[in-house]
DNA sequence: AATTAATCGAGACGGTACGTCGGGTCTTATG
DNA sequence: CATAAGACCCGACGTACCGTCTCGATTAATT
């Protein structure tokens, strides 16, 4: 994480260029995309930035900080959907996370998740911002649906939420791994067949 | 992957050392289980295993290959599984599936897949070794429902393919997120949840 | 050199602090006493100090031109001797030389000078302050002598110079390499001998 | 002083590139001679020799030990000289120590005494290289003329040796602090006058 | 008193060099 | 031939310093 606290320390010397962060965290995300995690080197990210390697360092202190900030800060509210329905809200949201998957900052957001679990250290805020702050958005989907007499309050969050986030992952990575691009439709449909088989499960309730 | 072919190539000079190939992968393992990718490095991997850099070079292009080939071979078969049901086929798959998580070098397998998935190119022979073989596994089993009336043949099995393994690979994440162990009751319990989402939805049939 | 010109300059604004100047390059001193040119910093120097950059950097356009400055300043006026006789001057001028390069200002000007005669460029006043200003004490001692008929008129001052300032700066430079601190006894008798070395020759006039 | 010991450390690796130690320690020169110690680089002087850094770091352990050692090394046998009479071999060995002062390296090794003399740590090897067996230089010619008859047992090599090495080493700077280059017949001239001013002194025996 | 203008301490800025370390290649002596 | 050792070139790492810059806070001389 950053080392800039909210309040803007206002002391005395020359405060911190406004735009540098975001221009850094740009930065970093471009290369990250263009070169992987080998090729991404913080010298390249500060010649793209524009700034000296020093302001890179006085705010974050070492690459994968900034790598894993850089990508958390870009994982956008997905869960803030209210279709009125508990599959319309599912289905929202399974599109809402094949399409941050499919921009390069959301992948990225997930290897270094998957990266983060391996090592047994510093994972530190990032497992808020990427894991439990999602997770939620299920939670809060759920309990409305309860609350309407959707689905009865024994339905656990959690194992949908696994499976939702579960079944949209890979085929995203399939997709990835044959070079196949996901278009909107695409999307649309995967979303809708795989919260169909969450709701209704595979022997074929519909039938 | 390795440039040995199967044929020992028996020639004049002094043949290779048996046991190096397999020192060597076990070596990669521990260290990028213990340090990651980042910290994961060639010298280490000849240094832990007992050899020359040479050694290793010799056997495998470059450290990409090399971590590539070691977790592959480290990954076994999942899908070897008949129950006589598919209940039990694929809750015993997830069981595998989870057990298979539970380990560095699973994990490490999984890690490495997301990783080639981002980079657009050199993901290789690894896409068939880990995911192909893996979904094929599942196309069986559903293949023998099929066959024995158990299910409709309209059921998808990739979509299947993609909630169960997306949904223990979830399950582990969290876990590991949390620094909390998986036993062997917790993985029964969570398999059999699992299963009978996807099964019989989350609308209650069981109800 | 300085920025400041003789008058105070005397406008609006907030005048300069008095004592910054001086603590400046007592500070520069003392780094550059301690550290050697290289690990002596502006920042250590504005630091040690209690001043900060931008106070050195109005004064001073750059490294160099503070400690050129720095260590001219405290270069005294070494040549202002009158004892009567071109002997007794000599030896006091000796003396005063070898009490200069005692003192790590006194001995730090003599390295720059080296430095700056290496480089060939920006020399500028430094040369007249330190060389010509010093080269015409001797001048001035020894015209007084050929004006007392002390000596013939072919004796040329430069050579003289040449000889005394090089000897003294050898018998430093040896005494600093062995970690010899001078006692006064020891540059008393240094400075006779050398004296007597010059005006007499090592053949053994006195005998 | 470099890391490599007499003994070329025979055993199974690669062994060191022959040449690259003298390539290094010329290119450190002309990088020294060029742009003086600021500006000396070791990057500069790796790109120079047409090695990497690592090379360079392999034989020396910071950017001054090799700068120290490149010069002394270039410091040939000054007062290897033999003319039959003193005043013969005086007059050779200033003229010698002239021509060493001229030559780039030759100052540098100069500048680099004095600032080992400045900083109390770290002279090392350096000042027997070039203090001491120097001095000795002159102790040897001395003696030859005390055993020949040719002056009294009484004369202090020591302080002939400074007032030779300071005298050459005065004229020296100030010719360089004027830019003004010494040629051939400049040092032929002042060699004698130097020698005749310390054998004879100032006083005009020759009158 | 209010305004103006220069200096002050502090410290961020874009660069550049430091000394270290790892990747992948190459070269030896030893099996 | 393969091997263990390790030197080689390259380039990124994270740190430190240079000389510049921008801030809020002083501190006079001028309105």
């Amino acid at each position: 994480m950053s080392t800039t606290n909210g309040e803007p320390r206002r002391g005395r010397g020359r405060p911190r260029t406004p735009g540098a962060e975001e221009r850094i965290i740009d930065a970093a995300l471009e290369e990250y995309g263009e070169h992987g995690w080998a090729g991404f080197t913080m010298d390249g990210v500060a010649r793209r930035a524009g700034v000296g390697k020093s302001t890179v360092y006085l705010r974050w202190q070492d690459k994968d900080s900034l790598l894993t900030e850089a990508v958390s800060t870009r994982t956008g509210a997905i869960g803030a959907v209210d279709t009125g329905t508990l599959r319309g809200d599912l289905t929202q949201l399974a599109d809402n996370l094949f399409r941050q998957f499919r921009e390069p900052a959301g992948w990225a957001s997930l290897r270094i998740t998957f990266d983060a679990a391996g090592a047994h250290e510093r994972l530190g805020r990032f497992t808020e911002a990427v894991a439990d702050v999602q997770v939620d958005a299920i939670g809060r989907i759920v309990q409305r649906a309860i609350d309407r007499g959707e689905v009865p309050a024994t339905v656990i969050p959690d194992w949908l939420t696994a499976c939702v986030y579960g079944a949209v992952t890979m085929e995203t990575l399939g997709a990835r791994l044959e070079a196949r691009e996901l278009t909107d439709e695409d999307i649309a449909e995967r979303s809708a067949a795989i919260i169909e088989l969450v709701m209704d499960g595979a022997l074929g309730r519909s039938s």
